[in-house]
DNA sequence: AAGATATGTCAACAAAGCTGACGTATTCGA
DNA sequence: TCGAATACGTCAGCTTTGTTGACATATCTT
C-alpha cells in the first residue's frame, strides 16, 4: 500500500470513507502538544505541573466548587486530585471555605494569586487559539473552528462547556 | 458568543481583547481528551499505552523511518522511547531493519499485525473527526477547522504536518 | 587510527494517574 | 434518635511515561 499521503486522499471510486485522515489526526496531535507547553513553561516557575493547572484553571473559573464536583469534571480519583489540591493550597493559590448549607462540603475558591495566575495561563492560551482562529476563513470560519471542537467531544461533555465547565449532574 | 462567566463576554467598552476565552480553552481540552479516549480503550486489550500508540502511529505512517527521526517527531528521551519500542517489537507490532546505506540505522517498519493496529486506531479517531467535521457549515467550515488546528501548532511542526509527519531536519 | 554518530542499556528519579483500605465529620432517612 | 449514606481526607503501594547521567558497541567519516 503507497503510504505517505495516497491513501488520505479520496480514490476516483469513492471509496475514501474509512480511509484514515492521518494529516488531522497528527494536526490535532501536534496542535495540542504545543498549546498545553505554551502554560507548561511558566507553571514551571511556581513547581506546578499539568494536573496543578487544570485544577486551578477550573476553580478559578467556577469558584465555589466542591471537591466531588470536580473530580467529576476532571475524571480522575480523590486521591490524585488530593496530592495537588493541597500543595496549591498549601503554595496560597486555592483555599478551601466550608460549605454553609452543607458543612461536609469543601468550597475551593482561588486566591488572589490563585486568580492572577489563572488568568494568565487563560490569556496565554488564548493568545495562540486566538491567532488561529483568525487563520480560518472570516467569522462563519471562525465559528466553524468553534463548532468542530465542540462536536469532537463526546455530548455529555459538550453540555458542560457550554454551561460553564459545570459537571452533567450539577447542571441539570 | 454567550458564554455564561461574566469575565469571557465583550465589554461596552470594547476592551475585550485580552480577556480569555474559557469556552475555547477547554473545548480544546475535553475536546483531546475524548479523542485520545476512543484509542486508549483498543490499546487495553493489547497491554498497550498512549507511548506505544504515538510510536506505531507515526512508523505506520512512515515506514522506514529511523530511531533518531522517530525521536525527533516525538520530542521524547531515547531511554522513553525504547522502553516502548522494545515492547512493540517484542509483540511483534514493528520490526527493525537495518539500514542499507548506513548500518548503525535501524529502520522501523510496521508488521502486518502492526499496520492492522495501527489502521484501526486511525480509523477510530478518523470516525470522530470526520464526525466533527459534519458539524461545521459546509466544506468552507470543514477547510476553516482544518486550517484552525494546523494554526494552533507551532509552525516548525505544522511544516511536518502538511509533509507528512515528517521531522523538520529531515524534511529540509 | 581517531573521532563523531546512531543506537542501546543500566540506574535512579519524578509526575500523575490508579486501587484498596480506612478514618472522621456531617447529613439524611426510617 | 440512631444507623446508614455522603463528603472529604489520608496511608500505602503500584503503573505508565517522562526525565538525567553514564557508559557500551557498532559503524561511519576524516
Amino acid at each position: 500500500m503507497p503510504r505517505s499521503g495516497v491513501e488520505t486522499q479520496a480514490r476516483p471510486d469513492g471509496g475514501s470513507e474509512d480511509l484514515p485522515d492521518y494529516g488531522l489526526i497528527e494536526s490535532f496531535f501536534f496542535a495540542y502538544r504545543d498549546f498545553v507547553g505554551d502554560a507548561d513553561r511558566i507553571l514551571l516557575e511556581y513547581g506546578f505541573g499539568r494536573a496543578h493547572h487544570r485544577v486551578l484553571h477550573f476553580v478559578a473559573r467556577r469558584p465555589g466548587m466542591t471537591v466531588a464536583e470536580l473530580l467529576d469534571v476532571l475524571r480522575i480519583t480523590k486521591q490524585s486530585l488530593n496530592r495537588v489540591l493541597k500543595e496549591l493550597v498549601g503554595k496560597g493559590f486555592i483555599r478551601q471555605e466550608e460549605g454553609r448549607d452543607d458543612r461536609r462540603r469543601r468550597l475551593l475558591h482561588p486566591t488572589e494569586a490563585g486568580r492572577d495566575l489563572a488568568v494568565r495561563l487563560a490569556q496565554l492560551q488564548t493568545r495562540r487559539l486566538r491567532a488561529a482562529l483568525a487563520a480560518c476563513d472570516g467569522s462563519a470560519g471562525r465559528e466553524a473552528a468553534r463548532r468542530f471542537l465542540l462536536a469532537v467531544m463526546d455530548p455529555r461533555g459538550a453540555r458542560g462547556v457550554q454551561d460553564g465547565a459545570r459537571p452533567a449532574r450539577i447542571g441539570r
